[in-house]
DNA sequence: GTGGTCTAGACCACA
DNA sequence: GTGGTCTAGACCACT
């Protein structure tokens, strides 16, 4: 699974690799229990300090998508994520109220707007069937 | 127009801030060329520092939603804001692709994350037609 | 003479205000000893404070362009301005240089930029000539 | 490459500061993805503050000369900058009107003010040839 | 009274 | 050590 760091882009490195991470399960491209690279090859890898990968990694860990083990690495969490619950839906809400806010503004309408959210599902749920 | 700020959010103040106003301008409760407070009223309201809301401000003016009038303050655009283009469906798009990958791995599926999108959007553009 | 002033703008109304009324005496819709609007007339002409115009006025008068007397309102000098003299010329560098620097840095050639500022000779000169 | 700030004069501290990096751009002193000074050794070394200075970067960057990477630093933007468009050639005419219908009524011709352009771009892109 | 600029000093996230 | 953010207090140009 392919990586891209761009290190112009206001969204902090380890937030890019987490987010690229959490794609990759969602997509099926990381399978569960699927192990991920060392923090030290990763870095080398890509290029980026090991702090960040770490940071990523136990952020992910946190979050529940990852289990870390002291010396064996890191795996995709072998069990599905907990479902959405009602925190994750107000955080959702609270991401997507400004966004919708703006393109309000700028006049997109309302099936503009689902018709992007429904090509970002096409796309990464479809990856997950093939 | 109420304008609430929470400074524990993890968000900057003064992005909490331009939202709102984006916001109040997408609901219609900011009416074109309508004048908003000033920075140092609005400060004061807010309890905040004015080089904050001079921030906020500056934001939007350069986003397109405000004018600053050098000593006549800030005036909401008369003109509606340029429709939607190419960069900012790809804004768009870049934003909501991590929410919907997290969301796919928390077994939200897609008529779930429509549903959001919808209400939000009624929520936003009820108010206006009000 | 119409003048026109937009508020908008980053230029102050008074050095918009100022600005157009050299041009007018560039292109000689100013005839040398016409006289202006009194202070109080232009400034409700334009919908802008009588300081304003004043603040333009004396400007003007200091660099040379008019002559304000007390009771009679300001008249265009009846003399021509005093020749470009080397602090007017270093003003004049001190001014194109920062626009030079960026319209290489945006590729505009030489002759572009030449082209641009005959055309802006053209435009003015010859309206005093017809 | 040397920086020279002026207090006194009336233009902002963080214009002259900006207005000197895209000079260095545009001779070729600054190198396409040559690494500036942190804001803070740049600011200690002008004895100015490292907010003026960071205003001064930021502008930079919003108009595309500089890309600011959160804990690299500035660097000269590795790109060359967009070409001049419609806009930038109204705002170099907006800029250059006032300055040509003064020079008019000073009495310098067409061929003066254009010899002083020349100049310019001789002495700014020679620099860069060299 | 308005925003624009500058200074000063502080804390934080990120790498 | 880097830039980002926030606060505080000051002066100035403009209206």
């Amino acid at each position: 699974m392919l990586i891209h760091i761009n290190p112009q882009l206001e969204t902090p490195i380890y937030t890019q690799l987490a987010n690229q991470i959490i794609e990759g399960i969602a997509t099926g491209r990381l399978a569960p229990a699927e192990e991920l690279p060392s923090v030290r090859s990763l870095a080398a890898d890509l290029g980026i300090n090991l702090h960040t990968v770490n940071k990523a990694y136990n952020y992910l860990k946190q979050e529940g998508f990852l289990q870390v083990h002291r010396q064996k690495g890191a795996i995709v969490s072998p069990t599905p994520m907990p479902a959405a619950d009602e925190f994750y839906y107000q955080k959702l809400h609270e991401q997507l109220r400004p966004m919708v806010a703006e393109s309000i503004c700028r006049q997109v309408d309302e099936e503009e707007f689902l018709k992007l959210c429904r090509s970002l599902y096409q796309e990464l749920v479809t990856q997950k069937e093939e």
